[in-house]
DNA sequence: TAATTTCATCGAAACGTTTCGACTAATCGT
DNA sequence: ACGATTAGTCGAAACGTTTCGATGAAATTA
């Protein structure tokens, strides 16, 4: 591999000299960075920018600290944290989290700021306590972070809003007529899985609806699990006239369990999902579903990152910010009857 | 941030001690090796990973160049990929292709040097000629790289056998007394859609059937696409007995328009996808379908990579090898009638 | 006891950049 | 025509590591 020392040798200059004529940072003559370019081309120099990094002091590499990338949510925030980091320059580093996450965390993080990652996004699902090291002792010693989850001050958050996701889910069933509402929930330690949770129970109470446990039977995000789910629901509590899923694989699951067990979807069992992922449009029949626009709120946290990352780099100080999503109902036929 | 010089320092040895002591490359007296532990844990010492590359010639990163991760087949190859670096100590650098990928892939390789990646997997769908740029002259001034896609003499390969997988789909829709087979394909331009096609193709000849073009619709690997192409063969050739779709996802979609159509699936028309994606299961009705394993194709092409980088290391010839997966046929109820 | 080996440590060079402070020659304003 | 700018360039220090060779002391061998 050429190095800058190949091509001030080459053009017969000094290294500083293609330093500047590279970076612009300093006038050259016209006739020199001729040279030099020509020198470049031919060596089929690419600067080292491990080496540049040393001196300047930015990777311009930010990191991604994501989990569940088999599930579609996941998969396609990171594609829209990849396509606004590039626009910025920075090239992504990703980490995965797998599940139980609580143990491994320190060990990564730790990789992160040796590969001085200039900052990071905290993508993973929020599980348990595995945010538990959140604090301004270990805060400090890393680049800034934007997290992806519930908001909390202090800490600079993009969220999609999953509480009221969940109540405009439940609201539409009630508006549907749908009185008992039974939840298919994620695993609940997960954060969104509770928030949801709450907005279903909260919702059903607003309307003098009574959220019995009965009702709620827990799952693990993927459609076997909702599967399973439905059928133990079905099999305590005939009479449930609505589900709300907290995904819309697991939705897929209620909807083919529906199938299985005779119950028609949506004239006596009326199914709302959460993500709307491409396909549920597709499902049989169509889902209803609260939709969030996951590339953006990837995008999102990159932008706010780059501004953290500005004003660390600038000394300025660190401006949290707490950003959030609401999703949208998409209607479709597992929720309403036609007549 | 502190650095190996205050480590030094505080402990009150040189920086090359310090350096030996971490690495366990020359021996230390236990009792300095405990004050170097010590100024570590007071500093909150972490050794900077740039400057280490810069002088050991190895970044222990490797690159992944993907595409299309919101679709479930590359995104479980990348976690794979990541679970497998991990083990070896390599962090992984993510890069995305957008569609048309034709245009920028120099830069992105360029990129990839700079950033002295220790090895490149290229995961990302081979459309049109995007591989185009891979020759001798490129291939000499980049680190080693594994492909996923197409076998090619002289390059490491990882493969799912594409085609192999359509003759077992189109096999089997024949022993299930199919005669009208229609194929409803990924984008052509993607190879692993040609692939499929000329399995689809060669099937039906050997088994005294006419592949007429008029059987064939393209979508674009989406639920949507899949249900339109459906449509429109269902129309132009009513007498069609069953469709063999390239992707699950577009499956599903073929299920949608044959229920919209009045269709009976599988009486009717049966139906075979291809990927085996958790939820296919649960699709109305379950989707039969082909399997790969992804994952275990992410972690083979970092195992292969592993090995070149470690060939390259030691400066022996680099051994180019070509795995092939064959995928597996899962029978379901949208293919095999029930008596 | 002298010669050799081993152990523990240090200093300095290297890795490939950027950038600061010179320095020279040409251009400028007056 | 003279000092002050400016354009173009260079040398050297710095970034944070690893590693080579050297050094002195202690332990081993003959």
């Amino acid at each position: 591999m050429a190095t800058i020392v190949d091509v001030a040798t080459r053009a017969g200059v000094s290294v500083s000299t293609v330093s500047y004529a590279l970076s612009g940072s300093r006038p050259i003559s016209e006739e020199t960075k001729q040279r030099i370019q020509q020198a470049i081309a031919e060596l089929g120099y690419q600067p080292n920018k491990l080496a540049r990094s040393l001196v300047s002091r930015r990777s311009e590499s930010i990191a991604v600290v994501s989990s569940r990338l088999e599930f579609p949510g996941p998969a396609r925030t990171l594609v829209g944290i990849e396509q606004q980091a590039v626009e910025f320059g920075y090239s992504v580093i990703l980490s995965l989290l797998h599940e139980p996450a609580e143990a491994n965390v320190m060990p990564i993080l730790d990789a992160l700021v040796a590969r001085q990652a200039d900052g990071i996004i905290w993508a993973a699902s929020e599980i348990g306590d595995n945010r538990g090291w959140v604090g301004p002792e270990r805060l400090n010693n890393l680049p800034p972070i934007v997290f992806l989850g519930k908001p909390r001050p202090g800490l600079t958050t993009i969220s999609a809003d999953s509480y009221a996701g969940a109540c405009i889910a439940i609201q539409h069933l009630i508006d549907q007529g749908r009185r008992t509402i039974a939840l298919v929930t994620g695993s609940l330690n997960h954060r969104a899985a509770s928030l949801r949770f709450a907005g279903w129970e909260e919702t059903l109470q607003k309307n003098q609806l009574v959220p019995d446990s009965s009702l709620v039977a827990e799952a693990d995000w993927t459609a076997a699990g909702g599967n399973q789910a439905a059928r133990a629901l079905l099999a305590q509590r005939p009479a449930v006239d609505a589900i709300f899923a907290a995904s819309d694989l697991m939705a897929l699951g209620v909807l083919s369990a529906a199938r299985n067990l005779g119950r028609r979807v949506p004239d006596d069992l009326a199914v709302v999902g959460f993500d709307n992922v491409p396909e549920s449009e597709f499902y049989s029949p169509p889902l209803t579903t609260m939709y969030t626009r996951r590339d953006q709120v990837g995008r999102l946290a990159v932008q706010e990152l780059h501004r953290l990352i500005e004003a660390k780099h600038r000394g300025a100080p660190l401006e949290p910010s707490a950003r959030t999503i609401t999703p949208e109902l998409v209607i479709r036929a597992s929720s309403v009857v036609q007549r």
